[in-house]
DNA sequence: TTCTTTGCAAATCGTTTGCAGCATG
DNA sequence: CATGCTGCAAACGATTTGCAAAGAA
């Protein structure tokens, strides 16, 4: 997730073609922080691009994690939420509602978080890491009902 | 997960009555490290249990999960997969055939694993953490196709 | 007996697929 | 103009729900 004209590039070196619909879901989640999931990808979109169709979205979204430009996360319900930010590093997820929030570098290197990453684990070709913090959210720890 | 009569107790405990759907299910999970799904867990019971249902299945599952004696596990499927060790611990997911498999404790402790889990991370209150690896499980590093 | 649990069938819901028409390179 | 892309509708697969019958306390 850099610039557009990387994409472009890219896109057309793994045979494909740069369509509008393709650049503005690019665009719309490059400088994103909320990982959001397709279908709130979908909504913000149809504003801009109200012929835009679900499909599309979860293709090109697809797409992009093939392509390693964006990562997939699971918060626990049942949709897939996306990650522009490809760089190894931990995430909060509220429990109850589900939000995801990126734990600050500083606040995870106090952790131990070690850039290098191992090559092999438990025999594993590993590829990618992730820690993860199952808890509430503030909003959710002020709004009770944690037992839901 | 830990013997049958303590279980019963709690399940006692919390309103709920100990069935012979739910012993054998709580049995099958207890010693499995293979981070069985609903469907897996159903397909092993059916020969001890013929006449059970699916839908038993996830329900008791989903309790174990809510009472705390059991943890989900996504490992990027569709499926969700359950894992009856609760003690904080690393786990490798293959990208390809979705394996899940724990991450010995020496190996997580060499790699910086704290068990003192901290109470706050970007302001949540948490409650689990668990850090997870993707990458090739050996058998599918082998077998070639790891683009698909 | 009383209240929970079971299990069948049907419903949900996120996501994927088939395919005809459209747009990019 | 040759492919790859879009978008509609239908298909899918995992999980959940409604409800009547069965079982535990």
């Amino acid at each position: 997730m850099h610039d557009l004209q990387g994409l472009t590039q890219r896109v057309r070196a793994a045979g494909g073609k740069m369509t509008s619909q393709r650049a503005l879901i690019y665009a719309t989640l490059a400088g994103d922080v909320t990982h959001p999931t397709a279908e709130e990808v979908y909504t913000r979109l149809r504003l801009r691009l109200p012929h835009l169709s679900l499909t599309t979205v979860y293709k090109t979204l697809n797409e992009l994690v093939a392509w390693g430009e964006v990562r997939r996360i699971d918060a626990g319900d049942g949709r897939t939420r996306f990650d522009p930010d490809t760089r190894p590093h931990a995430e909060a997820v509220c429990l109850r509602c589900h939000r995801v929030t990126d734990v600050a570098l500083a606040e995870a290197a106090a952790l131990g978080e070690r850039p290098p990453l191992p090559a092999r684990i438990a025999s594993y070709r590993v590829v990618h890491r992730a820690e993860t913090f199952y808890g509430y959210c503030p909003r959710c720890e002020h709004d009770g009902a944690l037992g839901s």
